[in-house]
DNA sequence: GTCGTCATGTAAGTGGTTACATGATTGC
DNA sequence: GCAATCATGTAACCACTTACATGACGAC
């Protein structure tokens, strides 16, 4: 139940189109909670039936084809500052690659080595963007206390590429040692064990 | 598409029934992968008419609650192996809390601390849970191949958890500064600016 | 026999993803 | 005119969640 509140905070800090939000949505925002433009489309239908936002009045009739700008009406505000404080457990970790690790185990390690070699190289473009964010964006001292949140948030984001470069690069090192090392041979087999 | 290849590996590492996945899946592999009981029936169900696991032969017939054991096939242990090397970028951060920092950066920081705190003790818990396991399964010099890797997987859930200990006293402190500080009122107001 | 527990399953709803459809506007 | 682009939208599908249904079995 996130994503309506994505849009309205993104509403809020500047009213928009749909694709406006989309392509805001591929920035800032959207680096910590992703949406498709179908997606932001269905919600701002939605979210404007709550009575939680409004499409701004424009002199035309037509809806397809033709931009329709949304601001969040005083609904939409009171939602969004009750969620700020509501209670709502962390989601567990689920991640793909920690999961193939564990495979690995059983079944061998063909071809990691190389997808943790590629991963590393993401979340090294990752950090590069972000700590680009923070120069051009925060790079004199504190401003508003919105920007002092929205700092955070991007702190967040950079301390997290960093623990996954250490933790990759730790396991980088030990599938390398693994490949070189002995004993390997006996957790690679697909079939049934052939008779000695 | 990650849900068959975590009950393929939870199957090797030993054969067991829906209900028993289910139960693993609550510790060890469900701590960065988790499950219901309905999506691994689900899950069992389509692999076994895929061919990648079979049910063990059984003298009865009856299918309702009569416990069924499922072992992997070469077929599903092939899959696997093959799916450990794959390519697959990982997924971008979703993450509620840092989107509600971000809206309390618009909306005000009303109960935001509080929250922050009961995460900082649900994370603590979780990190001390890890650790006990790292002592109880790994305490010891190295093991295999396999326990090696299992060990890689729970220093990352470690690591993680320190990262959001870290980030979140972090925040703590800001939210607890931007509380005592001035400047604050004009980002709380919810509805439009009265006249001077 | 019925109650609690183990065990497997069905059904409905939600959120996210992928593919495609269609209208408006601008440049040529 | 027509191609490219901007912009909004529909449809189908898949993964996950929540609630509920039902059968088997042992304790009492």
């Amino acid at each position: 139940m996130s994503l309506p509140h994505a849009i309205l905070t993104a509403l809020l800090e500047k009213p928009s189109s749909g694709l406006e939000l989309t392509r805001r949505f591929d920035k800032s925002i959207g680096y910590f909670w992703s949406a498709t433009h179908q997606q932001i489309y269905r919600e701002l239908g939605r979210l404007e039936e709550a009575g939680a936002i409004r499409a701004l009045p424009r002199p035309d009739q037509p809806t397809r084809g033709q931009k329709k700008e949304y601001e969040v009406l005083p609904a939409g505000r009171d939602e969004l500052a009750a969620w700020v404080g509501r209670i709502e457990d962390p989601k567990p970790i689920r991640d793909a690659l920690l999961l193939r690790l564990r495979a690995a185990g059983v079944v061998g390690t063909q071809g990691l080595e190389a997808e943790v070699r590629r991963h590393l190289e993401l979340h090294r473009a990752q950090l590069a963007e972000y700590r680009a964010i923070e120069e051009r964006d925060f790079g004199d001292g504190r401003g508003s206390e919105g920007d002092r949140l929205r700092h955070l948030v991007l702190r967040a984001g950079i301390d997290l590429e960093n623990f996954w470069l250490g933790w990759l690069e730790a396991a980088r090192a030990e599938l390398a040692d693994m490949g070189t090392g002995a004993g390997m041979a006996a957790d690679v087999r697909t079939g049934p064990e052939p008779a000695p």
